[in-house]
RNA sequence: GUGAAAGUAGCUCAGCUGGUUAGAGCACUGGAUUGUGGUUCCAGGGGUCGGGGGUUCAAAUCCCCUCUUUCACCCCA
C-alpha cells in the first residue's frame, strides 16, 4: 500500500533540507546579532490557550485532539501564546528587557495554496517589557536586517506600518461606537483588495451616518503620518498615537531602513490581541501574500494571568519568503548540498584496508570523509568524489607502500601533491586546533 | 469552508477527435576507461497514465465519484 503525504505538508529531501537550514540559520544568526536569545515550547498546548485571545480566525484553523486522559489539546498555530505563558511563569526572575526569538514549526488547518501550507516554520522575535516605540523600531529593523542580508532591497519589499491605537482613537473621536470598531477594522483591512466602489458600498452598510463615513473615506487618503491631521481633527489620545507613529518613522530613518517603510492606514491585522503599532511586510509588486507581520500586544501577558507588561514582536514564515527569494533569483547560488573535505580512493584492492583506516582517522580529526564501498577502478572512485562535492581526494597506492606518502588531489584545480602520511595528519591536527 | 482549473517515469512535459507492447529531455544505474573525476558516447532500470467505478469489442483519451495540487474567495506566514 502506498501512502501519500498529508495535504498541505512538505517532504524535505536533502536539497530542500539544505535550503531550509540555510533559511533558518540566517534567522538565528540575525536574531543573535540583534541581541535576542532563543527559546522554544512544546508543539502542542491546551486548546483553550489558543481559544483565549488569538481571535476566531486562528481558532477555526486549529488542529485539535484529545489525549488519552481526555485533555483537549491543539497543535500550535502560533507561538505567541506560548511565549506569554512562558514569560509569565518566570516573570520575576527574568532580566528586562526580555528579547527572545524562536523558529517554531506551526500547524494550521487552512486550505493549502501557494505560500500557505498546513505546516510551516516561522521566525518570531519579541521584546517584552519596553513600551517605548524604540522596541517596535528595533523589531522592524531586525526583520529588515535579515531580509537585506539575503539580498532583498526596497525595490523588492515594503513594510506597511500603521497603529491600531491611533485608528481606534480617530474612529472614536469622529463618533464611531466602541463595539463598531472590530467589524470596521476588518473592512478597512480589506480596502485595498475591494476596489473603491465596493468599499464605499460596504462602508455604507456599517456606518449609517454620512458625515462619519465621509471622514473615514478622507482619512483613507492619508499617505503619510503627517497628513492625518489634515483630514480629521485629532483628539488628545489620537494625537499621542500619531506622534508615536511619527517617532517610529524617525527612528527607522536613523537606523537606515526608512526606504523600506511606508505608512499604510489599511494595515490592521487579523489577530485580536494587537494593541498599538502594527505592520506587515509584502513584496513590492503585491504579487504574493504577506511575507510577515507583527506589532504591539501590550495586553496579552496580563490576559494570560501575568503582570501588565508591554510587548511587541513579529513573525515571518518560511514559505512565502522562499517563493519570493526564488523568484528574485536569490536562491540560485545558495546552498551547496554535500560538503565533503576528503574522498579516500585506492588504486588496488590491497590498499582497501589502509584506505578505510585513513578515512576513519580523518573523521576522528574532524574532517568530513567518505570512500567507495565497492572496490572499483580509480576512475569510478574519482567520479564518486566529484558527485559528492569532495574538495580533495586522497589516493592510496604504491606511493604509500613505497614511500609512506599520500597523493592529495585538489578536485577543483586537478592539481596533485605528495605528502608524507604522518606529516599530513600532524598538519591536519594543528589546523583543527 | 465556497467556487474554478489541472493531475502521464524522480523532475519538466509530449501523446488525448477512443484503436497494436505509453514517449522525449534531464536525473539514476552499468559500460567504453586495468592509476586519475566533473565532458562525450553506448546500454539499462523505472509508469496498473493520481485512485475507484462506469460506457465500449477496445479507455491515458469519454462520463461519474474521490484524493491531491494550483487559482479566486476567506485570511494571513
Amino acid at each position: 500500500m502506498k501512502i501519500p503525504p498529508v495535504k498541505g505538508t512538505r517532504d524535505f529531501y536533502p536539497p530542500d533540507m539544505a535550503l531550509r537550514n540555510w533559511l533558518i540559520d540566517g534567522w538565528k544568526r540575525v536574531s543573535v546579532r540583534n541581541g535576542f536569545e532563543e527559546y522554544d515550547g512544546p508543539i502542542f498546548e491546551y486548546l483553550k490557550m489558543f481559544q483565549l485571545k488569538s481571535g476566531d480566525e486562528i481558532v477555526e484553523q486549529l488542529f485539535s485532539f484529545e489525549d488519552r486522559g481526555g485533555r483537549k489539546l491543539a497543535l500550535r498555530p502560533e507561538i505567541t501564546p506560548t511565549l506569554a505563558r512562558m514569560v509569565n511563569q518566570q516573570i520575576n526572575s527574568l532580566p528586562r528587557p526580555i528579547k527572545w526569538f524562536s523558529v517554531p514549526r506551526l500547524c494550521r488547518a487552512e486550505r493549502p495554496q501557494r505560500g500557505r501550507l498546513r505546516e510551516f516554520f516561522q521566525w518570531n522575535i519579541d521584546i517584552i517589557g519596553v513600551d517605548d516605540v524604540l522596541a517596535d523600531a528595533e523589531v522592524i529593523f531586525c526583520a529588515l536586517d535579515y531580509l537585506q542580508e539575503v539580498g532583498l532591497t526596497p525595490d523588492d519589499i515594503v513594510v506597511k506600518i500603521s497603529s491600531r491605537e491611533m485608528l481606534a482613537a480617530i474612529l472614536l473621536s469622529i463618533g464611531i461606537a466602541e463595539d463598531e470598531l472590530e467589524p470596521l477594522y476588518a473592512l478597512l483591512d480589506k480596502r485595498s483588495r475591494l476596489g473603491e466602489d465596493t468599499f464605499e458600498e460596504m462602508l455604507t452598510k456599517q456606518v449609517s451616518d454620512e458625515n462619519r463615513r465621509k471622514k473615514i473615506l478622507e482619512l483613507m487618503n492619508a499617505e503619510s503620518v503627517e497628513q492625518i491631521g489634515d483630514f480629521v481633527e485629532l483628539s488628545e489620545t489620537a494625537k499621542e498615537s500619531v506622534d508615536e507613529l511619527q517617532r517610529l518613522f524617525e527612528l527607522l530613518d536613523v537606523v537606515g531602513v526608512a526606504d523600506f517603510c511606508v505608512f499604510d492606514i489599511g494595515v490592521v491585522r487579523g489577530l485580536a490581541y494587537y494593541t498599538g503599532i502594527v505592520f506587515e511586510i509584502y513584496d513590492k509588486a503585491s504579487q504574493f501574500r504577506a511575507i510577515g507581520g507583527g506589532g504591539r500586544f501590550d495586553d496579552l501577558l496580563k490576559q494570560f494571568g501575568g503582570p501588565d507588561m508591554p510587548a511587541t514582536g513579529f513573525g515571518i514564515g518560511d514559505s512565502v519568503l522562499e517563493i519570493l527569494l526564488r523568484e528574485k533569483g536569490l536562491l540560485d547560488m545558495v546552498v551547496p548540498q554535500k560538503q565533503l573535505d576528503y574522498f579516500v580512493a585506492f588504486t588496488d584492492k590491497q590498499f582497501f584496508q589502509k584506505a578505510i583506516e585513513i578515512m576513519a582517522k580523518l573523521r576522528r580529526s574532524g574532517a568530513a570523509a567518505n570512500f567507495a564501498y565497492k572496490s572499483t577502478t580509480l576512475s569510478k572512485q574519482l567520479k564518486q568524489a566529484s558527485a559528492q562535492n569532495a574538495q580533495k581526494s586522497i589516493i592510496i597506492g604504491r606511493e604509500l607502500s613505497d614511500n609512506n606518502e599520500l597523493v592529495i588531489k585538489d578536485m577543483a584545480t586537478g592539481e596533485q601533491e605528495l605528502i608524507e602520511l604522518n606529516k599530513f595528519f600532524a598538519e591536519l591536527e594543528s589546523e583543527s586546533k
